[in-house]
DNA sequence: GGTTTTACTAACCCACAGGTTAGCAGTAAC
DNA sequence: GTTACTGCTAACCTGTGGGTTAGTAAAACC
């Protein structure tokens, strides 16, 4: 795959074609808890309730749908133990939002820092 | 400041830490038009109508909403001429997110293949 | 002087993300 | 045998992101 340049962000062609993927990043990762479903799964495979207990104040309901989504878009994984118990698991792909995840963070600290020094 | 690296992304205690600042990213770039706001004036600052057109199908009403989101987090400018036409300017902290929007646009890359793969 | 464009705002509407409460079948603990 | 936990789902409610339509004051065009 073409990896675009820091550079080529601002040049007009390749923004075009970057604006729909971009989109489509964020429309998978974007809502409430996504991300942290998957930075609380990051830190080890977990069962349902062990999962609903990490992340406080997500109800049942609402933790079900947002695995169904994950695991449709292929970043969690589900897998019934031997014994009976179900694990969700961080896969490998997954691991490829790294860069999109640090860069958010790199980002929102930034931001975060602006707001403290009241330059916004 | 601290930039945190790749291999961190994963270790508990940075995790920890990194969770509100990528969700405070994700909460001010989320939404179905500030990409592609971001990435039109990206191209070229614009007046309002300009703009409008440029990103067909948005309405006047919800293009107003956005910028006035984009101008409090300090995003976008809005500047008068001395002959009264007003501009909206994208501006250096908007391209801040370069490396963000750089890694969610490569992301929605390699999902867009799985996808065409059936890889998922 | 009439029409068009600019830069919006007001009033209203609706789908849906997300929350609340309750319940339920199966398993484990006591 | 009953209590508690697991892994959900059902029914229902609410707020809000975003859409539609209409309108308006001011400037620009013809």
């Amino acid at each position: 795959m073409e990896t675009a340049t820091l550079t080529e962000v601002r040049d007009g062609v390749k923004c075009i074609e970057m604006m729909p993927a971009a989109e489509d990043a964020l429309y998978i990762i974007a809502g409430k808890w996504k991300v942290r479903i998957l930075m609380a799964l990051g830190m080890g495979d977990k069962r349902f309730n062990e999962l609903q207990r990490a992340l406080s104040g997500i109800s049942a309901r609402v933790l079900s749908n947002e695995l169904k989504d994950l695991e449709l878009n292929g970043l969690v994984t589900k897998q019934t133990l031997a014994n009976g118990t179900i694990l969700y698991v961080r896969n490998d792909y997954a691991d490829s939002l790294r860069g999109v995840m640090s860069e958010l963070a790199k980002w929102g600290l930034l931001h975060k820092q602006k707001i403290r020094n009241r330059e916004i």
